[in-house]
DNA sequence: TTCTCACGTATTGTTGACAATATATAAATA
DNA sequence: TATTTATATATTGTCAACAATACGTGAGAA
């Protein structure tokens, strides 16, 4: 299922950077960490060469940021950083799916319904609402997008914006869900796909990104206060 | 004006980057070229180390492409990539529009009414034309997109977009222009954003860049045909 | 003649050593 | 005592040689 770590293909740069981002996303390797050149390539077991060009490599995708003679670190998500991954997630997956609207095959669409119908049942079996963030929403959402057509448009989504994404529900992981609500808004949004109706589509995606980043906002907002109060 | 080849600051990779990209971006390495790192390092008087770190940059930012252990090469800009890139703009000018009109100050909507003034002054004078799209049109662009407060976004658009963009301009650069439409287009743009009406400051965006896009298509397909009917 | 396969060459991928820069430590001065 | 400066150390940036891979050329067979 999941073939993270034993990927032996490909140039060692490339094995790397997938491995050092995996890292990142999962968590592995904390936000905020330094990451020094020499102690990567001892931990990954290759020279400093590759190593730096799997570094770059998630600087490009604004995994870590780097500055100049001083090294790398991991980015740190702060709210502000959320907001606008949020802010790009409403603007793009909103237009791709406008985008998917126009393009997409009947027999596409036949798959979304058949995704809503897996996602339901799993909603109501044990431990479902858990498995619908890991894997039905985004497997929704990548579903839509990965039919807009727009080459450009897919890989900036699934290499850059969804790997943030990817660390912002890691650090989010432990707040409550929405289930029931995200997938009535999903619903919509096929509805909408099915009636070949591309601007309201565009709009339901832009409102079911815009409420799921109202909720974590609201959420740790209401963390982040509560921590001052302890500490206070 | 241009202090693109002196510019001796920060590391060699850094340097020859900016320098590649120009030479990309303003056609003087033309599109499709075959990019060998020796014979670029020589050129660019550096070692191969750094010379692979700026194509890796250049790679990211979709200005060249690699097949691994084969090389890069210039990105093709084709009508369909080209396609890509104005959907692009459409999406995230559009939403960084509406990002910008809800937190602009109003000192900088006046300087945005002086930018207007400026280029109409601009087209009304001898070579006008030209200097609206060279510099007028992406300078209006700019300023708008530069204020929406999401830092991802406005270095997604200038870092990314707008050099493909610019790659554009230079393939479509002896089409005629419509400089006195797309004025008008900016000054509602710029007055719906005075009233501070977000959405509809978004939508004029989009509809603008769309235009633009009609416009280049167009004149690509008849350029395209009229050479079908060249050779055959 | 045309297709296939093997070989040599050219190009990219990788490595370890060296140079340049920044950070941390400690001594010296106000 | 606090602050500044000089030095030492650690870390990043750069280089040139080596290894692995792909592409072009030519020979051989159908």
């Amino acid at each position: 299922m999941n073939t993270v770590t034993d990927n032996k293909q490909g140039t060692l740069s490339d094995q790397v950077f997938w491995r050092m981002k995996e890292d990142i996303v999962t968590g592995v390797t904390p936000q905020g960490q330094k990451m020094r050149e020499t102690e990567l390539a001892k931990h990954y077991d290759i020279s400093r060469g590759p190593l730096r060009e799997a570094l770059q490599r998630l600087e490009a995708i604004s995994l870590v940021v780097r500055t100049p003679h001083a090294g790398v670190r991991v980015v740190v998500l702060d709210i502000d950083k959320m907001r606008e991954v949020y802010q790009m997630r409403e603007a793009m997956e909103g237009f791709a799916t406008r985008l998917a609207t126009q393009v997409m095959s009947d027999d596409e669409i036949d798959n979304l319904y058949r995704l809503l119908d897996q996602h339901e049942a799993a909603i109501n079996s044990v431990d479902g609402k858990a498995y619908f963030q890991e894997e039905g929403d985004p497997d929704f959402h990548y579903y839509i997008f990965s039919k807009c057509g727009n080459t450009q448009l897919i890989q900036f989504l699934e290499n850059q914006l969804y790997q943030l994404l990817r660390m912002c529900r890691h650090r989010t992981s432990q707040l409550p869900l929405r289930a029931e609500h995200a997938l009535n808004e999903h619903r919509r949004i096929v509805d909408a796909i099915n009636e070949r109706d591309a601007e309201f589509a565009e709009m339901l995606m832009r409102r079911h990104v815009h409420h799921s980043w109202r909720l974590v906002e609201s959420m740790l907002k209401e963390k982040q206060t509560q921590l001052c109060k302890d500490t206070a």
